[in-house]
DNA sequence: GGACTTTTGTGATATAATTACTCATTCACT
DNA sequence: AGTGAATGAGTAATTATATCACAAAAGTCC
């Protein structure tokens, strides 16, 4: 993934050697922490490869998956934290192997005076994870648990291309906000029903 | 409230001419609807005088809030489905008696160019807005529903200025995206524990 | 005052989540 | 290969929520 990439973009090399001049690039490994809840915000992310993935906790440190960000995408929850001089409210972690352009806080608002297509490309985000969020919260508010999980297995699957997904019952039940048993349950009565076939670390779609 | 009582259009003049001059003002009744979901958006709202209440449903009509809108705010929701052209994905009613400014989105895109507080404005209202959000999130992931219901019932006293409320449990049902029966019980056991007095179409604090 | 509507209460039952375990498998280390 | 720790999965009992069906008040209207 280029930043010419980024259909706001493709039309202005001027802001992609901006971009490139003031941010600078990090990798991530699978499964490290990119951003802690109540860290503080120093530049905003764009994923060039790889994906990140959202989740919220609350205070007793248990977890939700609120929604993934990939290649091509900023976090666009850093980016109001940022400007606001707030804290993160969210936490996040690289998906697998990701590669991260930084744009330092003070360098964005002055990239928003000067370019309208880095406004275009922050409100378009905006917009994607504010619907998300909404799917999430008519999810746990509204929907089974079995629902979800076939649901969110699916996703997961589709994402990497995939009908065997490596996880265990433990990371599916911290993403959808549950516990682990409830989990295990589901899916032994999903197997059951011909759904799915599970393995250790393992789950098949049918 | 008027629109020089929102802090980033206090010291322009300018702008509060132009959304005068751009906008028209409608009042709303109490329980009016002002937005219902999938419609398309022509214009963004700023309330100017009383509040309204933005609710979530699923697709069997279940409902559940998401958040408040009070004087002097806009929102955002509109805002980006309005930019994007897209349908509204959450319905608005007026919690009281409301007067809304509305300003096209032709014109908002135009103030956005000509005005960086305009900018601000909306960049704080979607901060406020996420962060609102991730708090329903939280609370229907991980409340129990005892823990949400007297902590809604404080925030709707607090927003009142009162320490009752008249609400039938029907309606704390809807916007907690439960039964009447479960609240109605749970409001039964916290009147048993002295934490409320209840009667018809009516709750106090103690 | 009687008929009706709205609001609230109650009991029985079903479904889901939580807790506290046990058992099985894998893996690192010797 | 054998041991033990760590991880993953299964089970039973308990608690929380949801659902259904209906009864009892409280308020409204004629």
């Amino acid at each position: 993934m280029e930043l010419n990439d980024i259909i706001e973009f493709k039309s202005s090399p001027q802001i992609r050697e901006k971009l490139n001049a003031f941010g600078f690039v990090k990798t991530f490994a699978e499964g490290e922490v990119i951003l802690s809840e109540n860290a503080y915000i120093k530049a905003i992310p764009i994923v060039t490869t790889g994906s990140i993935r959202v989740m919220r906790q609350d205070e007793e440190g248990r977890e939700i998956l609120l929604y993934y960000i990939k290649a091509g995408e900023s976090c666009i929850m850093s980016f109001l934290g940022g400007l606001h001089h707030d804290t993160s409210k969210v936490k996040a972690i690289a998906e697998e192997e990701t590669e991260i352009l930084f744009i330092p806080i003070d360098k964005v608002s002055l990239l928003i005076k000067e370019f309208p297509e880095w406004l275009d490309y922050i409100f378009r985000l905006y917009h994607k994870r504010f619907e998300e969020l909404l799917e999430v919260v008519n999810a746990i508010a509204f929907k089974k648990l079995d629902e979800r999980l076939l649901g969110f297995i699916k996703k997961k699957c589709e994402l990497t291309q995939n009908h065997t997904l490596y996880v265990t019952h433990e990371q599916l039940a911290n993403e959808l906000g549950t516990a682990r048993v409830v989990v295990s349950r589901l899916l032994k009565q999903m197997e059951e029903e011909g759904l799915v076939k599970l393995g250790r670390n393992k789950i098949s779609l049918m």
